[in-house]
DNA sequence: TTTACTATGTAACCAATGTTACTGCAAACG
DNA sequence: CGTTTGCAGTAACATTGGTTACATAGTAAA
């Protein structure tokens, strides 16, 4: 595990905490559309990403849901963060958007490590800070832009996390993640097909004007 | 002035933390209506909140703003404390929504802080925290709510913020941090007085039904 | 192949919200 | 006092997005 490690969080971390993150934390692989946390689960451990893509979801009462954010490498989960320390619910959902590994640390040590090392705190308050970025880049779209503005952020989104043109979602499963309806969806994936944005066929999108 | 930091934050530091922060903290009223920041202002000095309260705004590239959330006393600017650390412009706007008693700390000591003492580690957490969640529920309410729940909504927070009944704005005051139109607010208002939530006056609004 | 299921396309309609335009009223001010 | 200015009320209309309903096409299962 050390060396992927070092490759993703070398450049954060010095080596007596990488080493120390090497001893306590556990390997952890999950596929795609592995549910990693849901609303009301206690966390009992942080996780690290190291490769893969996890996206953050906000769900409703009535069981809509929406989109927030993707983690990628080298991102941890903020609501993790407060949630070990308040001992509190999480407020999300996290489901692996692609195959994922991540490295699993012991809630205990965030204490521990946040006194002992300076790079840690650093790195719990960065991944605050874009977390909150995202937060308000989220609230923008949902607040100063239409749903063929979404959408189309949505799709260059998930070819940015993905690194691929091609988008394997159905018109139904976009209409569940920007919180709208299969038939508003399809309307507006049909006009950009005519723009000649992009291309739609069964099952997946091809982007050609990103 | 140490008096009103034990007041408000003496259940959270221990007394060494409230004596440095006496030290080098400096006193500062603000006027309601005051601009405490903007969009792109650099932070020199992290605001812990005495007395009144603030309110925090996002604005996008027209012009048009949204209201996020508020601060109360004991509270701090989640967005100071990474553009401390990390030297960046601030995303949003703070007003001073009634008169304000603040603390401002040089953010130098954002870091010393952090190592020495373990309150101030989980103050800051704990902002984050807060703040994350304040974002979650801005979120909530424009995605899932309708324009005539999410004006009432607005209307109670006015009123427990500022412990008064009566909402001093005018129409497209409400409007604006909403970020929809002045007509559209009258309408809805209209609607709420005629089911006896509220009564409406020039100039401000009383809550009766809350 | 026949059947069943899922994804997509599309029309028609409805509800919520945004826009424009005009009104009257109250406070402020000369 | 009359005039100006800002606030609020409201009608008429446009637009966006949500809903219902149904048709068609690809895919998988029987």
């Amino acid at each position: 595990m050390i060396q992927e490690l070092k490759d993703n969080y070398g450049h954060l971390f010095e080596d007596a905490l990488l080493n120390e993150i090497n001893q306590v934390g556990t390997f952890k692989e999950v596929p795609e559309g592995f549910k990693m946390m849901d609303v009301g689960d206690y966390v009992r451990a942080m996780p690290l990403l190291v490769s893969g893509a996890i996206k953050i979801l906000r769900d409703d009462s009535d069981g809509d849901e929406l989109l927030l954010y993707f983690l990628v490498k080298g991102d941890t989960c903020a609501m993790t963060l407060t949630c070990c320390i308040g001992q509190t619910k999480s407020e999300i959902r996290a489901i692996a958007e692609t195959d994922a590994k991540l490295v699993m640390v012991p809630i205990q040590k965030m204490e521990e490590w946040s006194a002992k090392y300076k790079s840690w705190r650093n790195f719990v308050f960065e991944s605050y800070h874009s977390r909150l970025n995202e937060m308000l880049d989220t609230i923008d779209s949902i607040a100063f832009l239409k749903m063929d503005e979404r959408l189309l952020k949505y799709l260059n989104e998930k070819v940015r996390i993905s690194k691929n043109a091609t988008v394997h979602s159905t018109h139904q499963e976009i209409a569940y993640e920007l919180h709208t309806s299969r038939v508003v969806i399809s309307r507006l994936l049909k006009k950009l097909e005519n723009l000649g944005k992009i291309e739609l066929h069964r099952n997946y999108i091809t982007i050609k004007d990103i």
